[in-house]
DNA sequence: CAGGTAAGTGAGAATCTTTCTCACTTCGCG
DNA sequence: CGCGAAGTGAGAAAGATTCTCACTTACCTG
């Protein structure tokens, strides 16, 4: 089989890496791009992109999204899922995962690899 | 307490409303414009925003999204889930929900009225 | 049924997010 | 080192969604 494309250790993807981890939830690019732009010389918003497709493709990130509102990105180490107030947008992980490995009696031959569950409704806060 | 805002029944909402229940499944609000436009005089893009958000605060439709593809509509007379391919980005319902009501042990003080769940993986011709 | 009014509409601009292009740089491996 | 592929930056481009504002229309009242 073909060789999978290698990757490389970059500056910039160690410092976006970084945040990513530093953060203690998930992040959309722009604010990912805007952090790592504080701890040293900015870097290409486009570079932000191609380094967390190649942590997606790598398992290292997962992302998640709602609604309108841009793409987040976190950790994958261990994949949970998430709350999210329609009102104020907050996210919160939740602990552990309520979703069977794959769906039952469900499309044939489809080969499943993850899922992403979020429940939305409003937090204490808004509600 | 306030007056629900009212919302009212004009032409174009109805048709809006046809395509989304002609459609076998979920539309972006690109597709629907172009199939409502199809069948009559063409209406504004920003109309069919408008009439999907309408429709979705009032539980007519509901919206699922995955990754950068834009947000897709589609009935919500009865709740379902998606299995979607990561290759070709073919989009299924379906039959049963494999997820529970509300998450247990989860953030304390938040109201649940919903979740989406997105299982994903590859179809039988993209694996 | 006529009139008043607030919701809705259309066209286009504006915002945002994400992707693409291309010349230039850097990583990783001899 | 020295090469070649992968990565980068700046900006353009592509899309998706929202906003603005003058104009229209559904719907309630009398
Ligand atoms: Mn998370
Ligand atoms: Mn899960
Ligand atoms: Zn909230
Ligand atoms: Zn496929």
């Amino acid at each position: 089989m073909a060789d999978p494309k290698r990757t490389r250790n970059t500056q910039q993807r160690q410092r976006i890496l970084r945040v990513i981890q530093a953060a203690g939830c998930h992040l959309t690019a722009r604010e990912i791009h805007r952090r790592v732009g504080q701890n040293g010389r900015a870097i290409g918003l486009a570079t932000v992109y191609r380094a967390l497709e190649a942590f997606a493709r790598a398992g290292l990130v997962e992302s998640a999204s709602l609604g309108g509102r841009a793409i987040r990105y976190g950790l994958a180490a261990e994949h949970h899922d998430h709350v999210v107030c329609l009102e104020c947008g907050k996210w919160q992980p939740l602990g552990r995962c309520p979703a069977p490995r794959a769906p039952r009696g469900a499309a044939p031959g489809f080969r499943v690899t993850g899922h992403r569950l979020e429940f939305f409704g409003y937090c204490e806060e808004c509600r």
